[in-house]
DNA sequence: TAAATTTTGTTCTAGTACGGAGTATTGTGA
DNA sequence: TCACAATACTCCGTACTAGAACAAAATTTA
Protein backbone atom coordinates (compact mmCIF):
# COMPACT_ATOMS: atom_id res chain seq x y z
CA UNK A 1 0.00 0.00 0.00
CA UNK A 2 1.14 3.46 -0.86
CA UNK A 3 1.28 6.30 1.57
CA UNK A 4 -1.41 8.81 0.72
CA UNK A 5 -1.34 12.48 1.57
CA UNK A 6 -4.19 14.94 1.23
CA UNK A 7 -4.36 16.68 -2.11
CA UNK A 8 -3.63 20.27 -1.10
CA UNK A 9 -6.53 22.67 -1.57
CA UNK A 10 -4.45 25.25 -3.41
CA UNK A 11 -3.58 23.08 -6.40
CA UNK A 12 -6.55 24.02 -8.58
CA UNK A 13 -5.83 27.71 -8.00
CA UNK A 14 -2.20 27.20 -8.86
CA UNK A 15 -3.16 25.35 -11.99
CA UNK A 16 -5.42 28.20 -13.11
CA UNK A 17 -2.67 30.72 -12.46
CA UNK A 18 -0.29 28.86 -14.70
CA UNK A 19 -2.88 28.31 -17.43
CA UNK A 20 -4.01 31.90 -17.31
CA UNK A 21 -0.51 33.10 -17.78
CA UNK A 22 0.08 30.75 -20.67
CA UNK A 23 -3.10 31.96 -22.33
CA UNK A 24 -2.11 35.56 -21.83
CA UNK A 25 1.37 35.06 -23.24
CA UNK A 26 -0.08 33.38 -26.28
CA UNK A 27 -2.66 36.09 -26.85
CA UNK A 28 -0.42 39.04 -26.21
CA UNK A 29 2.73 37.52 -27.69
CA UNK A 30 1.11 36.54 -30.97
CA UNK A 31 0.00 40.11 -31.55
CA UNK A 32 3.33 41.64 -30.54
CA UNK A 33 5.15 39.36 -32.96
CA UNK A 34 2.79 40.41 -35.72
CA UNK A 35 3.97 43.95 -35.02
CA UNK A 36 7.54 42.81 -35.60
CA UNK A 37 8.74 42.73 -31.99
CA UNK A 38 9.28 40.09 -29.33
CA UNK A 39 7.46 40.55 -26.00
CA UNK A 40 10.53 41.82 -24.10
CA UNK A 41 11.37 44.17 -26.95
CA UNK A 42 7.83 45.52 -26.86
CA UNK A 43 8.07 46.04 -23.11
CA UNK A 44 11.22 48.06 -23.55
CA UNK A 45 9.75 50.23 -26.30
CA UNK A 46 6.55 50.73 -24.31
CA UNK A 47 8.47 51.69 -21.18
CA UNK A 48 10.72 54.15 -22.97
CA UNK A 49 7.82 55.76 -24.83
CA UNK A 50 6.92 59.29 -23.67
CA UNK A 51 10.04 59.55 -21.49
CA UNK A 52 13.43 61.16 -21.82
CA UNK A 53 14.99 57.73 -21.40
CA UNK A 54 16.52 56.11 -18.32
CA UNK A 55 19.35 53.92 -17.02
CA UNK A 56 19.53 50.17 -17.59
CA UNK A 57 18.84 49.62 -13.94
CA UNK A 58 15.63 51.62 -14.01
CA UNK A 59 14.56 50.07 -17.29
CA UNK A 60 15.17 46.61 -15.90
CA UNK A 61 13.11 47.33 -12.82
CA UNK A 62 10.16 48.62 -14.82
CA UNK A 63 10.12 45.86 -17.41
CA UNK A 64 11.04 43.08 -14.94
CA UNK A 65 13.90 42.06 -17.22
CA UNK A 66 17.09 41.10 -15.42
CA UNK A 67 20.33 42.87 -16.21
CA UNK A 68 21.97 39.99 -18.03
CA UNK A 69 19.00 39.59 -20.34
CA UNK A 70 18.52 43.30 -20.85
CA UNK A 71 21.93 43.74 -22.47
CA UNK A 72 20.99 41.34 -25.27
CA UNK A 73 17.53 42.80 -25.79
CA UNK A 74 19.01 46.29 -26.02
CA UNK A 75 21.71 45.07 -28.40
CA UNK A 76 19.09 43.89 -30.87
CA UNK A 77 17.01 47.05 -30.55
CA UNK A 78 20.10 49.17 -31.01
CA UNK A 79 21.02 47.23 -34.13
CA UNK A 80 17.61 48.08 -35.54
CA UNK A 81 18.23 51.73 -34.55
CA UNK A 82 15.13 51.83 -32.39
CA UNK A 83 17.01 52.77 -29.23
CA UNK A 84 20.21 54.60 -28.50
CA UNK A 85 22.80 54.13 -25.74
CA UNK A 86 24.43 57.31 -24.46
CA UNK A 87 26.86 57.71 -21.63
CA UNK A 88 25.44 59.52 -18.64
CA UNK A 89 27.16 62.84 -18.07
CA UNK A 90 26.57 62.85 -14.33
CA UNK A 91 27.47 59.25 -13.49
CA UNK A 92 29.87 57.46 -15.80
CA UNK A 93 28.77 54.07 -14.50
CA UNK A 94 25.39 54.55 -16.10
CA UNK A 95 24.25 54.14 -19.65
CA UNK A 96 21.36 56.29 -20.71
CA UNK A 97 18.86 54.44 -22.88
CA UNK A 98 16.37 56.33 -25.03
CA UNK A 99 14.20 55.86 -28.10
CA UNK A 100 15.52 57.16 -31.40
CA UNK A 101 13.07 59.07 -33.62
CA UNK A 102 12.43 55.80 -35.43
CA UNK A 103 11.82 54.11 -32.08
CA UNK A 104 9.40 56.82 -31.05
CA UNK A 105 7.55 56.52 -34.34
CA UNK A 106 7.22 52.79 -33.75
CA UNK A 107 6.01 53.37 -30.21
CA UNK A 108 3.28 55.76 -31.31
CA UNK A 109 2.10 53.25 -33.87
CA UNK A 110 2.39 50.07 -31.87
CA UNK A 111 1.44 50.88 -28.30
CA UNK A 112 -2.19 51.95 -28.79
CA UNK A 113 -2.68 49.09 -31.22
CA UNK A 114 -1.57 46.58 -28.63
CA UNK A 115 -3.75 48.06 -25.90
CA UNK A 116 -6.72 47.81 -28.24
CA UNK A 117 -5.84 44.19 -28.88
CA UNK A 118 -5.73 43.36 -25.17
CA UNK A 119 -8.98 45.17 -24.61
CA UNK A 120 -10.71 42.72 -26.93
CA UNK A 121 -10.02 39.92 -24.45
CA UNK A 122 -10.40 41.75 -21.17
CA UNK A 123 -13.67 43.37 -22.16
CA UNK A 124 -15.21 39.92 -21.90
CA UNK A 125 -15.00 40.35 -18.14
CA UNK A 126 -17.12 42.78 -16.17
CA UNK A 127 -15.52 45.59 -14.22
CA UNK A 128 -16.55 43.80 -11.03
CA UNK A 129 -14.87 40.60 -12.14
CA UNK A 130 -11.72 42.47 -13.04
CA UNK A 131 -11.64 44.20 -9.71
CA UNK A 132 -12.20 41.02 -7.79
CA UNK A 133 -9.51 39.23 -9.71
CA UNK A 134 -7.10 42.07 -9.13
CA UNK A 135 -7.72 41.85 -5.40
CA UNK A 136 -7.17 38.12 -5.30
CA UNK A 137 -4.00 38.31 -7.34
CA UNK A 138 -2.64 41.06 -5.13
CA UNK A 139 -3.27 38.92 -2.05
CA UNK A 140 -1.48 35.97 -3.56
CA UNK A 141 1.44 37.97 -4.77
CA UNK A 142 1.92 39.47 -1.33
CA UNK A 143 1.71 36.04 0.25
CA UNK A 144 4.39 34.84 -2.16
CA UNK A 145 6.64 37.81 -1.57
CA UNK A 146 6.35 37.36 2.17
CA UNK A 147 7.23 33.69 1.86
CA UNK A 148 10.23 34.50 -0.31
CA UNK A 149 11.41 36.91 2.36
CA UNK A 150 11.01 34.26 5.07
CA UNK A 151 12.85 31.75 2.88
CA UNK A 152 15.77 34.09 2.31
CA UNK A 153 16.05 34.86 6.02
CA UNK A 154 16.73 31.24 6.91
CA UNK B 1 -0.55 69.06 -26.71
CA UNK B 2 -0.47 65.31 -26.62
CA UNK B 3 -3.37 63.14 -27.56
CA UNK B 4 -4.76 61.45 -24.46
CA UNK B 5 -6.70 58.23 -24.41
CA UNK B 6 -8.49 56.70 -21.47
CA UNK B 7 -6.32 54.47 -19.34
CA UNK B 8 -8.02 51.12 -19.84
CA UNK B 9 -9.61 49.68 -16.72
CA UNK B 10 -7.99 46.28 -17.10
CA UNK B 11 -4.40 47.47 -16.77
CA UNK B 12 -4.14 47.09 -12.97
CA UNK B 13 -5.48 43.56 -13.23
CA UNK B 14 -3.02 42.73 -15.97
CA UNK B 15 -0.21 44.16 -13.93
CA UNK B 16 -1.14 42.01 -10.94
CA UNK B 17 -1.31 38.93 -13.12
CA UNK B 18 2.21 39.50 -14.36
CA UNK B 19 3.58 40.29 -10.93
CA UNK B 20 1.87 37.32 -9.37
CA UNK B 21 3.39 35.02 -11.88
CA UNK B 22 6.81 36.49 -11.39
CA UNK B 23 6.50 36.06 -7.65
CA UNK B 24 5.38 32.49 -8.05
CA UNK B 25 8.21 31.61 -10.41
CA UNK B 26 10.70 33.08 -7.98
CA UNK B 27 9.25 31.28 -4.99
CA UNK B 28 8.74 27.93 -6.64
CA UNK B 29 11.80 28.09 -8.88
CA UNK B 30 14.22 28.91 -6.08
CA UNK B 31 13.13 25.83 -4.17
CA UNK B 32 13.22 23.55 -7.19
CA UNK B 33 16.74 24.68 -7.99
CA UNK B 34 17.80 23.92 -4.43
CA UNK B 35 16.60 20.41 -5.13
CA UNK B 36 18.95 20.23 -8.11
CA UNK B 37 16.39 20.60 -10.91
CA UNK B 38 15.16 23.36 -13.18
CA UNK B 39 11.42 24.08 -13.14
CA UNK B 40 10.67 22.29 -16.42
CA UNK B 41 12.74 19.32 -15.29
CA UNK B 42 10.78 19.19 -12.06
CA UNK B 43 7.51 19.31 -13.98
CA UNK B 44 8.58 16.34 -16.05
CA UNK B 45 9.67 14.29 -13.03
CA UNK B 46 6.48 15.20 -11.18
CA UNK B 47 4.30 14.25 -14.14
CA UNK B 48 6.03 10.92 -14.70
CA UNK B 49 5.91 9.99 -11.02
CA UNK B 50 3.47 7.19 -10.13
CA UNK B 51 2.86 6.36 -13.78
CA UNK B 52 4.08 3.72 -16.21
CA UNK B 53 5.40 6.50 -18.40
CA UNK B 54 3.89 8.08 -21.50
CA UNK B 55 4.62 9.47 -24.96
CA UNK B 56 6.32 12.82 -25.56
CA UNK B 57 3.08 14.21 -26.84
CA UNK B 58 1.17 13.33 -23.69
CA UNK B 59 3.99 14.53 -21.49
CA UNK B 60 4.11 17.81 -23.37
CA UNK B 61 0.40 18.35 -22.98
CA UNK B 62 0.48 17.74 -19.25
CA UNK B 63 3.51 19.88 -18.52
CA UNK B 64 2.63 22.60 -21.05
CA UNK B 65 6.07 22.23 -22.59
CA UNK B 66 6.15 22.39 -26.38
CA UNK B 67 7.66 19.48 -28.22
CA UNK B 68 10.70 21.35 -29.45
CA UNK B 69 11.62 22.33 -25.92
CA UNK B 70 10.74 18.95 -24.50
CA UNK B 71 13.40 17.18 -26.55
CA UNK B 72 16.14 19.20 -24.88
CA UNK B 73 14.73 18.85 -21.38
CA UNK B 74 14.47 15.09 -21.85
CA UNK B 75 18.01 14.94 -23.24
CA UNK B 76 19.38 16.43 -20.04
CA UNK B 77 17.29 14.22 -17.79
CA UNK B 78 18.34 11.18 -19.78
CA UNK B 79 21.99 12.15 -19.43
CA UNK B 80 21.52 12.18 -15.68
CA UNK B 81 19.83 8.78 -15.94
CA UNK B 82 16.63 10.03 -14.34
CA UNK B 83 14.44 9.09 -17.29
CA UNK B 84 14.59 6.51 -20.01
CA UNK B 85 13.48 6.62 -23.65
CA UNK B 86 12.10 3.39 -25.07
CA UNK B 87 10.65 2.81 -28.47
CA UNK B 88 6.96 2.07 -28.48
CA UNK B 89 6.26 -1.45 -29.75
CA UNK B 90 2.83 -0.59 -31.09
CA UNK B 91 3.63 2.72 -32.82
CA UNK B 92 7.15 3.33 -34.06
CA UNK B 93 6.61 7.09 -34.24
CA UNK B 94 6.29 7.26 -30.51
CA UNK B 95 8.92 7.31 -27.84
CA UNK B 96 7.92 5.98 -24.46
CA UNK B 97 9.28 8.10 -21.62
CA UNK B 98 9.50 6.74 -18.07
CA UNK B 99 11.37 7.32 -14.83
CA UNK B 100 14.36 5.12 -14.10
CA UNK B 101 14.65 3.72 -10.55
CA UNK B 102 16.93 6.66 -9.78
CA UNK B 103 14.33 9.02 -11.21
CA UNK B 104 11.62 7.44 -9.13
CA UNK B 105 13.74 7.72 -6.00
CA UNK B 106 14.22 11.40 -6.74
CA UNK B 107 10.50 11.86 -7.34
CA UNK B 108 9.59 10.32 -4.01
CA UNK B 109 12.01 12.58 -2.24
CA UNK B 110 11.40 15.81 -4.10
CA UNK B 111 7.70 15.94 -4.89
CA UNK B 112 6.24 16.03 -1.36
CA UNK B 113 8.97 18.43 -0.30
CA UNK B 114 8.01 20.86 -3.00
CA UNK B 115 4.30 20.65 -2.22
CA UNK B 116 5.09 21.42 1.39
CA UNK B 117 7.11 24.39 0.26
CA UNK B 118 4.27 25.78 -1.83
CA UNK B 119 1.84 25.23 0.98
CA UNK B 120 3.81 27.65 3.12
CA UNK B 121 2.87 30.48 0.77
CA UNK B 122 -0.64 29.46 -0.19
CA UNK B 123 -1.71 28.81 3.39
CA UNK B 124 -1.54 32.56 3.91
CA UNK B 125 -4.77 32.77 1.93
CA UNK B 126 -8.10 31.54 3.20
CA UNK B 127 -9.95 28.77 1.40
CA UNK B 128 -12.54 31.33 0.37
CA UNK B 129 -9.87 33.59 -1.13
CA UNK B 130 -8.33 30.69 -3.00
CA UNK B 131 -11.67 29.67 -4.39
CA UNK B 132 -12.54 33.17 -5.48
CA UNK B 133 -9.18 33.64 -7.13
CA UNK B 134 -9.55 30.34 -8.93
CA UNK B 135 -12.90 31.43 -10.30
CA UNK B 136 -11.57 34.77 -11.50
CA UNK B 137 -8.55 33.21 -13.15
CA UNK B 138 -10.71 30.65 -14.90
CA UNK B 139 -12.92 33.41 -16.27
CA UNK B 140 -9.95 35.33 -17.60
CA UNK B 141 -8.31 32.32 -19.12
CA UNK B 142 -11.48 31.41 -20.94
CA UNK B 143 -11.83 34.98 -22.18
CA UNK B 144 -8.28 34.82 -23.47
CA UNK B 145 -8.76 31.45 -25.14
CA UNK B 146 -11.91 32.68 -26.82
CA UNK B 147 -10.12 35.76 -28.08
CA UNK B 148 -7.26 33.67 -29.40
CA UNK B 149 -9.79 31.55 -31.29
CA UNK B 150 -11.40 34.65 -32.78
CA UNK B 151 -7.98 35.99 -33.70
CA UNK B 152 -7.00 32.80 -35.47
CA UNK B 153 -10.28 32.68 -37.38
CA UNK B 154 -9.68 36.03 -39.06
C1' DT C 1 -3.47 -0.54 -52.81
C1' DA C 2 -1.11 3.69 -53.97
C1' DA C 3 -1.14 8.50 -53.08
C1' DA C 4 -2.22 12.22 -50.00
C1' DT C 5 -2.46 13.64 -45.41
C1' DT C 6 -1.73 13.60 -40.55
C1' DT C 7 0.84 12.45 -36.50
C1' DT C 8 5.08 12.14 -33.74
C1' DG C 9 9.37 13.41 -32.44
C1' DT C 10 13.96 15.74 -33.57
C1' DT C 11 16.63 19.55 -35.32
C1' DC C 12 17.46 24.36 -36.24
C1' DT C 13 17.17 29.41 -35.42
C1' DA C 14 16.53 33.47 -32.86
C1' DG C 15 15.54 35.26 -28.63
C1' DT C 16 15.09 35.17 -23.99
C1' DA C 17 16.26 33.98 -18.91
C1' DC C 18 19.31 33.94 -14.88
C1' DG C 19 23.35 34.04 -11.87
C1' DG C 20 28.15 34.86 -11.37
C1' DA C 21 32.60 36.74 -12.88
C1' DG C 22 34.87 40.75 -14.58
C1' DT C 23 35.46 45.85 -15.31
C1' DA C 24 35.02 50.59 -14.62
C1' DT C 25 33.47 54.18 -11.82
C1' DT C 26 31.77 56.37 -7.81
C1' DG C 27 31.02 57.13 -2.94
C1' DT C 28 32.61 56.70 1.90
C1' DG C 29 35.05 56.11 6.24
C1' DA C 30 39.40 56.31 8.65
C1' DT D 1 43.40 61.18 0.54
C1' DC D 2 43.61 56.61 0.16
C1' DA D 3 41.95 52.06 0.83
C1' DC D 4 37.60 49.83 0.32
C1' DA D 5 32.93 49.00 -0.36
C1' DA D 6 29.00 49.86 -3.38
C1' DT D 7 27.06 50.56 -7.95
C1' DA D 8 26.11 49.92 -13.00
C1' DC D 9 26.93 47.35 -16.67
C1' DT D 10 28.73 43.71 -19.75
C1' DC D 11 30.00 39.03 -20.79
C1' DC D 12 29.72 34.13 -20.22
C1' DG D 13 27.65 29.46 -19.61
C1' DT D 14 23.70 26.74 -19.16
C1' DA D 15 18.98 26.22 -19.86
C1' DC D 16 14.47 27.18 -21.68
C1' DT D 17 11.10 28.98 -25.35
C1' DA D 18 8.18 29.18 -29.71
C1' DG D 19 8.01 28.26 -34.28
C1' DA D 20 9.45 26.33 -38.70
C1' DA D 21 11.39 22.72 -41.38
C1' DC D 22 12.25 17.91 -41.43
C1' DA D 23 12.04 12.55 -41.57
C1' DA D 24 9.70 8.52 -40.45
C1' DA D 25 5.57 6.11 -39.60
C1' DA D 26 0.59 5.59 -39.48
C1' DT D 27 -3.90 6.71 -41.22
C1' DT D 28 -7.15 8.35 -44.56
C1' DT D 29 -8.90 8.62 -49.00
C1' DA D 30 -9.41 7.97 -53.72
Amino acid sequence: MKLKYEKPAFLPTLRELVRCNQAFERFSGAHVRMLGLTPPQFDVIATLGNTEGMSCKELGEKTLITKGTLTGVLDRLEQRRLIERREDAADARRTHIALTPAGDALFVQVFPAHLAHLERAFSRLSVAELKQLQTGLAALHHALDKSVAVMNAD
